[in-house]
DNA sequence: TCTATACAATGGTAGTACCATTCAATCAAT
DNA sequence: ATTGATTGAATGGTACTACCATTGTATAGA
């Protein structure tokens, strides 16, 4: 019914401050907001009060802090960065299973896929098939697991993009870079591993390629779902 | 290729020791941290540095800061609640255009439907039945249009326990509180529009009920799509 | 022209003193 | 014995000062 009484913290009133600024574009990403010796003035708080909304702003990325000369607090451009971490955090925390997180991708990257396969461009396709024949060339020509692999993030990656969809890109990369430890440190190191996915890879691409998001969706769940069997079944926190 | 070398800051070092401690479990959620005046001592620094670094912590919703005797840094429990303000900050700043968000919201939901209709117990069927039942008392015998709205959160919000899917109830939850003002001031306060809401609803109890995923995801597709429709389509930042 | 030095701007840190809030213990009045 | 008021201690909040550390730039010298 009622809300907390907000307690006094003049910090506080610096953050909101600064933050409607920033929101409402008074400062622009790269532009630097005065130093905190004029801050301090500007809000007639002391100067730890300036530093702790600093701080506060710094950890919700809308913030870098250089030092020196010429240094300041910058205005940085939006990122997904502070999602992915606080993201990250929960996931460490919060035992979450392991399987919820693969269901979600899944459900993610399939939709993805099917994405792609109604937006993509001749140019998308000609990028996606470059990254496949690297992928290729790391396992026929000079084997190499890392290189598959990175080759294979960079495959979803590219796909993200193709999909036209802000969200879903920066919700798959924040959960690669989740689990990708996790999946890394698990998956044996296996010639047929890497063929059996680069089959999966060709079957979506095939499918993106040709505009069928139904086998596009199909094929990226399968390439998920044997990719995580590949796994120990180990329950529990990521990391 | 390399790592920036990290600048000096003391705080820095403060927030990654109390953030292990706490992440390893040493301190429980609900347990108090030492005083200020005592980590600066344990740590070596001064009281600023101290008081910089549990802001961090603070924000990243880690601590609860309580003033007063008795008061301290209280570990908190987990939550999606940081995750959830990083993403409207998010969205706040970068222009996502809201087709984005509503076809990322689209896609989540309709996959808690078939969830829910595979996963269901009979005890969940009746909460859910006993929403529904809420809701069509607000339209046909005391209409409500907020009650009506209200009760309309709760069914997505018990439709994604029913999935069993801690990650899926998460993110729609962050989704929801992040699109739900933009919705409310959008809707026109119409009658026909809350009854065919309702026949959405229904079809998608039904679907859940009988356990028929495809079924399920689909009127939840709709569903949304409908919902969306009354929208003025206007591009640009939520908010 | 290039290099080295000095300087100035700016954030980082420590320390001190005091204020403000909250809870609990104590004491007084009924 | 119960209730209410007072007091005190613990703890975070704030301000101010002084100084350190880092970094870019200007200046002087080779």
């Amino acid at each position: 019914m009622f809300k907390k009484v907000k307690q006094s913290r003049v910090f506080h009133g610096v953050v909101l401050q600064l933050e409607e600024a920033i929101l409402d574009g008074r400062f622009q990403p790269g532009e630097k907001l005065p130093p905190e010796r004029e801050l301090k003035e500007t809000f007639q708080v002391g100067r730890g009060a300036v530093r702790e909304a600093l701080r506060v702003l710094e950890q919700k990325g809308l913030l870098e802090i250089r030092l020196g000369a010429q240094g300041g607090a910058i205005v940085t451009a939006p990122s997904g960065k502070p999602m992915l971490e606080s993201l990250s955090l929960l996931l460490k925390r919060k035992e979450i299973p392991f399987a919820d997180i693969q269901e979600f991708r899944s459900t993610v990257e399939s939709r993805i896929a099917s994405l792609a396969a109604q937006r993509h461009t001749t140019e998308d396709i000609a990028r996606l098939k470059a990254i496949l024949q690297q992928c290729e060339y790391f396992l026929e020509k000079e084997y190499d697991w890392d290189g598959f692999l990175f080759e294979d993030s960079r495959f979803h990656q590219e796909l993200s993009t193709i999909g036209r969809n802000q969200l879903f890109s920066l919700i798959a990369d924040a959960l690669h870079h989740n689990i990708h430890n996790y999946y890394s440190s698990r998956l044996e190191n296996r010639e047929s591993t890497l063929k059996e996915n680069l089959q999966d890879l060709r079957a979506i691409f095939r499918a993106v390629a040709e505009g069928d998001s139904l086998q596009a969706s199909e094929s990226m769940k399968n390439h998920i779902v044997r990719f995580d069997a590949y796994m120990t079944h180990k329950q529990g926190k990521v990391q």
